[in-house]
DNA sequence: TCCACTAACACCTTTGAAACGC
DNA sequence: AGCGTTTCAAAGGTGTTAGTGG
């Protein structure tokens, strides 16, 4: 029935749906040992509610041909951006609404890599995830009409290896499978997040799933980058005389002009096609259901030679996951979602998919106030966050005095397949970071200064994160903290490079507050309630604009 | 020996300030 | 003086390649 409607809402009959969905959801609530709904729908805009915003993935023909190929991304100790660059049109947001845009990036399971024959296989159980951080876009918090404008480009996000990154790159490990996310938060009254009456929803793009390397292991992607990217455009062949056949010559592949690339890889992405439909994915269902995330499908291949045919299947198509909610300081209030996520093809209309669910936990973005107002310098921020550590601070949510504990580094930078552990491994202290070249002088204006050379110990940041089974929860020493760049100060934004850390007196939270904690968890990571639903609040949720 | 990784490199686009014209 | 366009150099983004280290 929840799905009915939630294919219901694609075709643009949100509202009605929508009050549909809450009174199921308030029906469900007893079973999922909720507290009643309390009346708190506020809605003041009850036509331009969060859940009606749709994404449309900019250039998705190009990002297919690169998932096809299977995508990968270079990822260097001084960062590299992402290409092709992550980019959306927005719709059915409130014109006058301010919403904060954002994108973390996730572990997309937990293997690693490595390429071999032309293909990726699977070489062994994943690192250590890397701090969460997430990206936020610069423009953020802006109003819906400016973001509905135009493209909302994360052009200048970039991906590094450097765990000691002192950047804000979102921090990734090579070698591995990520899935980048989008967030579109709902900023309260103060540009923040974070705080009371937060909503935000996530869009999940198949075909942007990419592998992470420090260099390129696949030619064809190699091509298809040359071929698109301008940045590139020296590497590119002309059709006589290619500068490329006298570099590439006495290599293993072939030097190729423009043409020839093309053809390649229209016979490639047939010959893709080809195996697509003729069963080679079926014979690897662990492949597919690993990526999709389907629910009671293995996804661990014992042999970790098992070859991969092809890394990147063909997403569902639409392939855009999505789900929303909406979160409410006071835990109690839950008023409407889905009591199971589910995966289904959306409606031609929307081209997307769609999901949607009760949230599980309390959203560690949203709990973690989150002030925008300290991006009057428009510069991109980057979070750190982490995973909860306690299965029982999610449950604890409904404890009104703990509802504002959650923070912002248990928001949905939560590891995809959260089985990992940090025990010993030092994480910076990452708190909310801008990036780029901000009016602020930096406090480490180069990689070579004080935070990247400085001992990690210095920056009190030594994380000894523990592995808890069940949800993430929330560290009860965080739970009265509160985040807010605005706390730094007039002076400390003025003075300072666009990026926090950790010293002493200084007003920041400490690395438990803001680093991501990639924290191991025990859920199935076949559970596709918990892929989709991190950053979901089990108590203090409800569907409702406020 | 293999492989992941790094840094230097040449080539290119992007960006923004200065110059210029109306 | 104000505005729009053009020019140009600096900054920064590419993949390549040789070298390093585990």
């Amino acid at each position: 029935m929840l799905q009915e409607k939630v294919s219901a809402v694609t075709e643009g009959c949100m509202s009605r749906v929508q009050a549909d969905v809450e009174a199921d959801l308030r029906t469900e609530e007893p079973r999922l040992g909720l507290s009643p709904a309390p009346t708190t729908a506020s809605a003041s805009e009850p036509d331009q509610n969060i859940e009606n915003i749709k994404v449309v993935l900019h250039e998705r023909d190009l990002w297919k041909k690169f998932h096809e190929a299977g995508t990968e991304m270079i990822i260097t100790k001084a960062g590299r951006r992402m290409f092709p660059s992550y980019k959306v049109k927005v719709t059915g947001m409130n014109p006058n609404t301010k919403y904060i845009l954002l994108i973390d990036i996730v572990p997309a399971d937990e293997h690693r890599y490595k390429f071999c024959d032309n293909k990726w296989m699977v070489a062994g159980k994943a690192e250590p995830a890397m701090p969460g951080r997430l990206y936020v876009h610069p423009d953020s918090p802006a109003t819906g009409a400016h973001w509905m404008r135009q493209l909302v480009s994360f052009q200048k996000l970039k991906l590094t290896n450097n765990h000691l990154d002192p950047f804000g790159h979102i921090i990734l490990n090579s070698m591995h499978k990520y899935q980048p996310r989008l967030h579109i938060v709902k900023a309260d009254e103060n540009n923040a997040f974070g705080s009371k009456n937060t909503a935000y929803c996530t869009h999940v793009f198949h075909e942007t799933a990419f592998i992470s390397v420090t260099s390129y292991q696949n030619h064809k992607i190699t091509q298809l980058k040359i071929e698109n990217n301008p940045f590139a455009k020296g590497f590119r062949g002309s059709e006589e005389g290619d500068l490329r056949i006298s570099r590439l010559q006495g290599k293993e592949y072939p030097a190729i002009s423009k043409n020839m690339v093309r053809q390649r890889l229209i016979s490639s992405h047939n010959h893709l096609a080809g195996k697509l439909g003729g069963g080679v994915l079926a014979g690897h269902p662990q492949v597919l259901s690993s990526y999709q995330y389907e629910p009671g499908v293995p996804l661990s291949n014992s042999d970790s030679q098992d070859p991969i045919p092809n890394l990147f299947p063909q997403s569902r198509d639409p392939s855009l996951l999505y789900h929303c909610f909406k979160h409410r300081d006071n835990a109690r209030h839950l008023e409407l979602g889905c009591k199971r996520p589910y995966l289904e093809p959306s409606s031609v209309v929307s081209e997307e998919h769609y999901f949607r669910s009760v949230p599980s936990y309390e959203s560690p973005l949203l709990s973690h106030p989150y002030r925008t107002e300290a991006f009057t310098s428009r510069e991109a921020c980057m979070y750190g966050s982490m995973e909860t550590e306690s299965g029982s601070a999610a449950r604890d949510s409904d404890d009104p005095t703990n509802s504002s504990s959650v923070n912002c580094n248990m928001w949905a930078t939560v590891q995809s397949y959260p089985r990992y552990t940090v025990e010993g491994v030092p994480y910076q202290p990452f708190a909310a970071h801008f990036t780029g070249t901000a009016a602020v002088t930096p406090v480490v204006p180069h990689p070579a200064s004080s935070i990247a050379s400085r001992p990690q110990a210095d920056l009190g940041i030594y994380n000894s994160a523990t592995v808890q089974r069940g949800l993430p929860g929330i560290p009860p020493s965080s739970s009265s903290s509160s985040f807010s760049p605005a706390a730094l100060g007039s002076r400390e934004r003025a003075d300072h490079p666009p990026m926090y850390h950790k010293r002493p007196g200084s007003p920041l939270r400490s690395h438990r507050d803001f680093s991501a904690y990639p924290t191991q968890g025990t859920i199935s990571i076949r559970d596709p309630s918990y892929q989709y639903q991190v950053g979901l609040s089990s108590t203090g949720t409800h569907w409702t604009d406020s």
